[in-house]
DNA sequence: ACAAGCCGTGGAATCGATTACACGAGAGAT
DNA sequence: ATCTCTCGTGTAATCGATTCCACGGCTTGT
């Protein structure tokens, strides 16, 4: 492969003349810049970024460590960071956790080696002793959709709580009375908030919620069909299922299927995250809608003011009902079953 | 950040003698290796991988280019592909296509740009003139799930003919004789041997597949849904719509949906690739099941192999057909609806 | 006792870029 | 005509690692 050598040689000029040539610095004649060109054409050369990020000591990479890649919610937040990252002028790359703080701090660390420029990270757990100490260490820094409390790195995220209270108050409205949820982790941020959010709106309601109507999730499909499997089997079962993600919403309509079931009318179920398959399930799925394209940009643009030098900002969105017939809404809607 | 200068200062030897105890040279004293993993301890020294490469001429990084990050198919395969490399010790940097073929170039040129080691391509397109280069240019490349005729790179891919086959003996047998097909982008191989196998298929059962029945998708949930709304527009609608992936299955259920029809009642509908979702959606979807998780894993391998002089493999996986109700099935399945 | 070999170590070159500094040529000022 | 300034260019240092080579001190064989 050419080096900046070769193109010079090929030129007729030194390296850092073909250096100037390839940042555009103003002094360099026309004909060496034309000479330059055309040796880059002919030998097809392109600058090798890892000897440009050692000299530079910046990599122009984003890294983006993301809680499960097999979740839609973040795939599209994936997708959206590394299109915002692209306008300006980054790449990004992609470590998966898998929902294990292990794994997750396994990617910081390969990124930090790396040398990327700033990272992004939606936390896998509520402490992890390596993210605080890189946050410490001042490398350039911003949670999305989670994040760990008592830590000044800026926060982008969506508030579910007015959309989590639109949601108790359409149940109520349905005559829904006896509402579960299957929590996320307590040590995630959106774990905790969102049960709390649901318990309050159930109290302004004037609604308990036992700590059996409490199933305790981890995000994954799997502990979803557990948390809602020990629903079923309590002797007086919720009339709604509420999950706090897309995966254990997939994951309690496995539960409901295999004890043969129907939704909405032997129990309902609602979600947190909307996803384009809720249109299409067997029944259409209420679900708590997250401005998620928005999340993800807004993410980038705060992580590229640090890294460039400007004050970033905080973002907080606000998340939306999308009423659909999962719990038993009477709906003309065309194709829902029933 | 510390450097290997900093280490061997604190231990006292040179560098030369702390980069031998970094890569685990025979040659060190017990006690200078002592001394070295101190200072490392002590200043919380971590080797620059960007300097690493500079002088190994090597990054441990393979490249991935998939079609779209938001098809569950290709998340699914990421994610093995993630796994696996991991495994043996190589980091993933994923760059999404979206389907275009100028965004997959971008991602390719990035990718080499940072000297990555090997590279993973799903080719949104048939004929890159630039992929055909890189490979040309001998840079350790095998293609996952689609590839590009005429060259000579290893394919890992999962070959639908004898699944596509037994979906339509499965169609016939229910009855079904008008049956369409959304297909991908002709540029794709999976786009053409889709179709192939299909007609093929069709040939066999003695059935005609009239042009009126192919609709031109490009993969995407949009092209799905316009394919079939031309479908239902007919005055002889067919009476089963095959997707040639999920996306496009979805767009159709759009389609059927807005104009009020039922699936399996007033068309019906298959998909290539299975998804978790599939056997949520109302009804459950028949589709063709890939071995994701293998082929993810075997590609990389089959790099990895490149990448370390071995000798590579193609490997070709058989895809499978899990029959649910979305065609008309009788079906005594719990949970699905009729 | 001396030659030969091995072992642990450090010095220095190297990878491919960027960039501070020096220098010569030509333009403009006095 | 001389001085100064600017402009275009090249030389060389530098980033943080790896690795070849040389060297001094021991062990081992004869």
């Amino acid at each position: 492969m050419a080096s900046i050598k070769d193109v010079a040689a090929q030129a007729g000029v030194s390296v850092a003349t073909v250096s100037r040539v390839l940042n555009s610095h103003p002094s360099v004649s026309p004909d060496a810049r034309r000479r330059v060109h055309a040796a880059v054409e002919a030998l097809g050369y392109r600058p090798n970024a890892v000897a440009r990020s050692l000299r530079t000591d910046q990599t122009r990479t984003l890294g983006l460590v993301i809680s499960d890649v097999l979740n839609p919610y973040f795939t599209a937040l994936a997708r959206s960071v590394e299109e915002e990252a692209r306008a300006l002028g980054y790449s990004v790359i992609i470590g998966n956790a898998d929902e294990r703080p292990e794994q997750q701090d396994h990617h910081v660390r390969t990124l930090l080696d790396r040398r990327i420029d700033g990272l992004l990270v939606s936390p896998a757990d509520g402490e992890s002793p390596l993210l605080l100490d890189v946050a410490r260490a001042g490398t350039p820094m911003v949670f999305v959709d989670r994040w760990i409390p008592g830590v000044d790195i800026p926060v982008v995220r969506a508030d579910g709580h007015r959309a989590i209270q639109e949601l108790v108050a359409h149940l109520y409205a349905l005559g829904h009375r006896r509402l579960a949820i299957i929590a996320g982790p307590a040590a995630t941020t959106t774990g905790n908030e969102r049960v709390e959010a649901f318990r309050e709106a159930m109290r302004a309601h004037g609604l308990a919620l036992p700590d059996a109507y409490i199933g305790q999730g981890d995000f994954q499909a799997d502990s979803g069909r557990r948390a809602t499997e020990h629903f079923l089997s309590l002797p007086d079962p919720p009339e709604i299922v509420f999950a706090a993600d897309n995966l254990m919403a997939l994951g309690a309509l496995d539960a409901i299927r295999a004890r043969g079931l129907r939704v909405p009318e032997d129990i309902g179920i609602a979600a947190f995250d909307d996803i384009p398959w809720f249109v299409h399930t067997g029944p259409p799925i209420t679900a708590i809608s997250q401005p998620t394209g928005e999340l993800g940009r807004a993410a980038v643009r705060a992580l590229v003011d640090i890294v460039e030098g400007r004050p970033p900002q905080s973002v907080t969105l606000p998340a939306g009902l999308v009423v659909r017939s999962s719990c038993g809404e009477r709906t003309s809607t065309p194709g829902s079953n029933e």
